[in-house]
DNA sequence: TCTGGGGTCCTAGGACCC
DNA sequence: TCTGGGGTCCTAGGACCC
């Protein structure tokens, strides 16, 4: 029985050995890695937090500082009362220096560097890898590790990370996706834990429900006051009452409790949207600024847009307003586009619904995404001048920007994606 | 004290078509 | 004449993940 999927229902689970690297404390340990010094501190990452200022939430604290208190999503303002900044306890007689610590702002393009360095590792360690995020990944193994030296190869793993790029990672092995991840997670920090087929049930069944994979705060309360506390009780629980109360994402949800997952390791396509938002230091009526805010955004979608080669066909936004409401708002065009301007001028009329509103957060997304063109002018190395990588468009009888006037006219898609933006879209190697 | 930013998937209702 | 049924696409919101 070699894991032929094809060879078993749709929901059975294949025949897998599964790793799940996940980093610990990963904006955290980047910060060290440039500045050692910060080594066995408290440590605070930020994001939306900027030197010696108050807002934003905290993204990573590192173990030190959690014993204070501090947590992920927390806000800062909530954290420096529990963990004071050590440059403000040294100025202040009231403040006790040693129970302080230290904040930094979150510095993305730094830690994808790193993660690129510990992704490469994976990619050289596996022949399947499946990075979810900046800092964890699964790695299927199964045609390369038997179960009794998998434990070797894990610690080989977590060996060659910690010394080729200076940072920690947790390792979970399991038959499934799922189990795995749970596994990397059980005795972290540091940890590495094996779960192997015949064990999966009872490793699973004393945990909390929260702790299985898409079972979230909402989840977890209802599954309470339904009595079903443990994975266990989960797994034992009737799947139609489960699926009654949760619909299929119940039943998922219970199989996985049961060490049931049909998920085999894949490479993650090519995103599905692509999205900007961002906050206002507090909530603002004045239109002109959330225009000129929602135009920044949408600038930033087109220009990342452009860069990865995707067409998209529907554009968004998101306003959040007080105390904490998301709406969303979205039309569809005719047909996929790059087209900075008509981005730009739908997000703001969609935006025109807001205009008497407070709003605190604001947001603008692009999706329905197309990279099919982009990708055919670059494989096949057209360079096709100006009309650029539009002359996809023509192959197609899609024709775009024609389709419809409902854009007050100007059908003006300016010179699109420069060749600069073609470099390689994908890995596949 | 006002919760950051970037995603995925699912559901539900309405429009529209056959 | 409301009496169905099936399917697709669209928008909006919600839960969840890192």
């Amino acid at each position: 029985m070699s894991g032929d999927l094809g060879s078993l229902g749709a929901d059975a689970t294949p025949d897998q050995v599964v790793c799940h690297v996940d980093m610990d404390c990963f904006y955290a340990a980047c910060e060290r890695l440039r500045e050692p010094a910060l080594e066995g501190r408290p440590l605070v990452v930020g994001m939306g937090y900027e030197s010696a200022e108050t807002h934003g939430a905290v993204a990573t604290a590192s173990y030190e500082a959690r014993e204070f208190g501090v947590e992920s999503a927390m806000a800062i303002s909530e954290a420096l009362e529990r963990l004071p900044r050590k440059v403000d306890a040294a100025r202040d007689p009231d403040l006790d220096v040693e129970q302080a610590g230290f904040y930094r702002p979150v510095d993305l393009d730094y830690y994808d560097e790193v993660g690129a360095e510990v992704k490469a590792i994976l990619r050289d360690a596996a022949e399947v890898v499946r990075e979810v995020s900046i800092d964890e990944a699964y790695l299927d193994v199964t045609d390369r590790v038997a179960w009794d030296e998998v434990e070797a190869f894990a610690r080989d793993l977590k060996e060659r990370i910690g010394e080729e790029v200076g940072v920690v990672a947790s390792v979970g092995v399991a038959p499934t996706m799922s189990a795995a991840k749970i596994a990397s997670d059980y005795d972290k920090p540091d940890g590495l834990v094996v779960v192997e087929p015949g064990e999966i049930r009872e490793f699973l069944a004393p945990l909390d429900v929260a702790e299985i994979h898409n079972v979230g705060p909402v989840t977890a309360r209802q599954l309470r006051e339904m009595g079903i506390e443990t994975a266990g009780d989960l797994a034992a629980a009737d799947p139609e009452r489960v699926r009654g109360e949760f619909g299929e994402r119940g039943l998922a949800v219970r199989r996985y409790a049961r060490g049931e997952d049909p998920r085999e390791v894949t490479p993650v396509g090519e995103p599905k949207s692509l999205s900007r938002e961002s906050a206002f230091t507090e909530a603002t009526e004045d239109t002109e600024r959330k225009r000129e805010k929602v135009r920044a955004l949408a600038g930033d979608v087109a220009d990342r847009a452009q860069r990865e080669g995707a067409l998209y066909r529907t554009i968004g936004i998101k306003v959040v307003t007080p105390p904490y409401d998301v709406n969303t708002r979205a039309e569809s065009l005719p047909g996929p586009v790059d087209d900075p301007d008509l981005l730009e001028s739908t997000a703001l009329d969609l935006l025109a619904e807001f205009d008497d509103e407070r709003v605190r957060k604001l947001g603008v997304r692009v999706s329905k995404l197309d990279f099919a063109e982009s990708d055919q002018a670059s494989l096949t190395g057209f360079e096709g001048g100006s009309s650029g990588s539009a002359d996809g468009a023509t192959t197609d009888g899609e024709s775009v920007a024609s389709a419809d006037g409902d854009t007050d006219g100007s059908d003006g898609r300016d010179a699109p994606s420069d060749p600069e933006g073609q470099r390689s879209l994908r890995e596949y190697e």
